[in-house]
DNA sequence: TAGAGAATTTCAATCGATTGCAAAAACGTG
DNA sequence: CACGTTTTTGCAATCGATTGAAATTCTCTA
């Protein structure tokens, strides 16, 4: 009877939005709810429990700004995306939202919250400093090195709570993940000419640090086999990338018999280009991609392609970080890259 | 050679982590230099100038919890993601991740930043009101009902700022934008049968709404051209649907001709599994999906699909939640499908 | 040059939770 | 029952920026 009455009034007068409000109905101090709230301290179970209870009732959730502000510390990692060399690029790029998705899985279950932005370096010089003082994250994780090594490089050393996906030169000073892409690279050249190509093409432009080394591991092989190999700029916005494959095959499909393709999504509209102008694949023409995303077993020809492990690497990048935000200066983690043989070559 | 010297000595220092430091070096109070920062208001041009120049000298970012604290709200815009139905949908699902891009772009566009979260409900019964009582985000998007439309519904009774992406019933009462899948579903449908097929099967989970929608609009264009169909479950973890298509396909190609897949990325699967059992589409097999991911028009043959419109669907989203964010009680918004007709139907 | 009025700046309270330290209560034991 | 411990609580300072109101300085006119 008595509790009805108070649940009653509770809900007209409902004023319960700091834990000074909690308290005064609980007839505790501040302090004491503060600690009731955080779980486990010095307060008594009996308390405790009420101060639990009457939480429940009112709905009270503590300010987390509030909170975030007294302990210095956020609860949130960022995680920023730099649209560095090709704005358009990272909007349908399956890999790195895949990779996203995984992040959010893995910082979750540690207890994260996950902050997202994406930034257009060019536009704003000072886009990793901004976030990373704003206040709001405890680190950050960065997904593509884009083509601002440089200024990433400048952060690590002053900054340690940072993990980005990338490529690992030699000697860098920021810690990175990612794929071993100088010898994915040479997996795929490899193949290719495993498979009979004589004279290769890479499609992609070989300006982030990824694509380069993708390029470069491919160049090693070509090289050392005494077999051709050339770059070809593709840009990645959905409307341009066809095309420009398009306009390529046009002029040069007779000076090749086999493409490494930077990434799956470029592989993917080079196979529709191919098959659009009849060239059998792999017949006339070998085909290799990268990443392996879910899609490429789905093509038909199915796409060969070298794979990364995506999820390993989401796992990577929150281990590495959490340990940093543990004062631990971490090396960098290179992950195997995999050939995986299907269809194309 | 003073400037110099300044410089040296506060690189030495340089404890400038608060508007208090700073406004000790300028010679003002710490009131001065929050206006000052702050760009616009009864400051004098002079101080201000000397305040930046200082700011910038020093490196000086005000923090973002306290101002946040202060101000009583974030800047930052949660966009959660319900695991509802299937916990390992979202892991892999193109549409949504794609959407969170656009939605981020959008966001970042009116000066938001995002916060991002993917929860199981149910394993947190409380996940939707805990993360908009935080305190940490000043307005939510929901992607995908999932099976929680029930507690959306309870949620929009009492907060204003939350849109969600989704279906839309008829006389619901929160906030929704999203494809109008019952039309869709009728679309899908009629193609499938003008083309040709006379016993459809559809395919996908139809527990969520949206699809239960794009079966139920399929339905209605059965019954009235007098053609069975039947929904087949299908789940969307990668490796369980392959195998469950294959299992249906086995069992049951004989007694069907078309195809109506729930998502795009079930499509593509059930193409896969057709060309593996040398069944040939469109011929003896129609097969539409729903979605028009950009990799629908890569497919071999290209798939015949429902296309919804992404960007217009976040920037909507976004629009609405800002006039929400303004008081207004904004109508849900419906985004017309549309056919999009190409190799498998 | 005094003084009204405008332009700047300072002061001090505030946002809401946390936490070290001190005070109070509860408990035990001789 | 008194006194030493151990538990629980309360107090008050603190995190750092913002902002209304008060105080100061500057302008300009009579």
């Amino acid at each position: 009877m008595m509790e009805r009455e108070d649940r009653e009034m509770s809900d007209l007068q409902k004023p319960v939005r700091t834990i000074a409000d909690l308290a005064k109905i609980a007839g505790v101090s501040a302090g004491t709810v503060s600690r009731a709230l955080a779980g486990n301290s010095l307060v008594n179970a009996k308390t405790r429990k009420k101060i639990e209870q009457l939480a429940r009732e009112h709905d009270f959730r503590p300010n987390q700004m509030a909170s975030k502000l007294r302990r210095q510390k956020t609860g949130v990692i960022g995680v920023i995306i730099p649209l560095g060399h090709d704005r358009h690029q990272q909007i349908s790029d399956t890999f790195f939202m895949t990779l996203l998705g995984h992040l959010a899985d893995e910082l979750t279950e540690k207890g994260y919250d996950l902050m997202l932005r994406r930034v257009i370096p060019q536009q704003d010089e000072d886009w990793l400093d901004r976030f990373i003082r704003s206040g709001m994250i405890d680190g950050v994780l960065v997904i593509g090195q884009s083509n601002q090594f440089d200024r990433i490089e400048e952060i690590a050393d002053g900054y340690l709570p940072m993990v980005v996906w990338g490529n690992h030169q030699e000697g860098q000073r920021h810690c990175v993940v990612g794929a071993d892409n100088r010898l994915g690279g040479r997996m795929a050249a490899e193949r290719l000419i495993t498979a009979g190509a004589k004279r290769l093409a890479f499609l992609g432009d070989t300006g982030p640090f990824e694509f380069a080394a993708r390029f470069a591991g491919a160049r090693d092989v070509a090289d050392r086999m005494g077999v051709g190999i050339e770059p070809v700029s593709v840009h990645l916005s959905p409307d341009q990338t066809g095309r420009e494959i398009a306009t390529f095959l046009a002029e040069r499909r007779d000076e090749i018999d086999g493409i490494f393709a930077a990434s799956d999504t470029i592989a993917f509209a080079c196979l529709r280009e191919l098959q659009r102008m009849n060239v059998p694949v792999p017949q006339q023409m070998k085909l290799i991609g990268f990443d392996d995303l879910p899609i490429a077993a789905q093509t038909i020809p199915p796409l060969t392609t070298i794979h990364q492990d995506i999820s390993a690497g989401a796992h990577g990048m929150v281990d590495l970080l959490l340990r940093r935000l543990d004062k631990e200066d971490t090396e960098s983690l290179v992950l195997p890259p995999r050939l995986v043989i299907r269809g194309t070559a």
